[in-house]
DNA sequence: GATTTTGTTTTACAAATTTCAATAGAAATA
DNA sequence: TATTTCTATTGAAATTTGTAAAACAAAATC
């Protein structure tokens, strides 16, 4: 529990009182990696912060086809999140990479703590706002940076993330084929 | 003002004491079509609820090219948001389309109503929810969507403003040359 | 350790998109 | 109204990217 509570108090001081609320609604998870944590169709229930893997949200296209929506790290929040906020069937699937341990809350749980604490809501506000500007970073270079580009990013960004899982989730996280990432890889060095 | 009360009251209830300090900091403003609300560099002070009209935000790229980032409408907020939430330059400019007017509210305004009112975090999560959503919306489209999908979709959700603006801003914000969305319209019909 | 599966790279080709250039139309301005 | 500027369309060439197939490498499984 400490990971989350220096997490969060890097937002904001919590009182003992929320915090015990807020931490007695938590469920330590741990799952092997490659395990399926929120289906599409499914409705998202949980938002979790990462006490330790690597996560990855995955759109499915044809059969056999995917594309990579997103990445979360240690020490981040991750849900299907546009399916936890809006209560509705979840666009993406939430799977592992690698082994992860979760610290959950439940949908209703959170709602509770957002009517019983002092500071629910600033927090909530100030993790979505966080997360807003993720995706609004990931937005602008889906529009304005090349795949190249976008892989250098994320090399500079994630260094261990290019070594530790296969290059064809980046390759859809940068929105090319594995086939394209290959010849911006091979143009590169 | 009825306008925002309304939309805010859908979100959740506001007592008139609460009311009455947000109010109270609220600035209208009125711009002329094609005006520049916030440059490359500044660092957004307000944001804004837009009484009328529609707003775009735009990336610079090259000497006269330039990408939309998004459009804002009637009854939306409208901010350089990543820039306002960081306190740090803008990477967009925020300018109006139409005849736009806001209710806007600087950032220190706003953060006094978050530490003096009741509902002011709750409201602000809620608002910051949404933001998110919206971009987590048009992050899902650039990754899976065709750029004819884009253009449909953009036709169906608001049919006038593909009448009242030049289609080169629509084609910047799909992410295609104008010269490829003009192809991409012939094909359709 | 051998076998099978999965992932990566390479090639040739096809498809889609951009770029460049030219033109016609629409809108803004003198 | 005439003139200028901006916008939209079209064609052809060039570039980029995707597709399909194959070869190879790496990892997982037996």
């Amino acid at each position: 529990m400490k990971n989350i509570r220096d997490y969060i108090e890097t937002i904001t001081k919590v009182n003992d009182e929320d915090w015990n609320l807020f931490s007695s609604k938590l469920h330590k998870k741990r799952f092997p990696k490659k395990s399926i944590l929120t289906k599409i169709g499914e409705v998202e229930n949980y938002i979790s912060f990462i006490e330790e893997g690597v996560v990855r949200l995955v759109i499915p296209k044809n059969d056999e086809d995917e594309m990579t929506f997103g990445f979360s790290f240690q020490n981040e929040f991750i849900s299907a999140y546009d399916s936890f906020l809006t209560q509705t069937p979840s666009i993406y699937q939430v799977e592992t990479l690698t082994e992860t341990r979760l610290l959950s809350i439940s949908y209703s749980d959170l709602q509770k703590v957002y009517e019983q604490t002092q500071i629910g809501n600033l927090i909530g506000r100030l993790v979505s706002e966080g997360l807003y500007l993720l995706k609004s970073k990931r937005t602008y270079s889906l529009l304005v940076d090349t795949a190249e580009q976008r892989y250098l990013n994320l090399f500079t960004e994630r260094p261990n993330l290019i070594k530790e899982i296969p290059l064809k989730y980046i390759a859809s996280y940068i929105g090319v084929t594995p086939q394209s990432l290959s010849r911006i890889r091979k143009q590169i060095t």
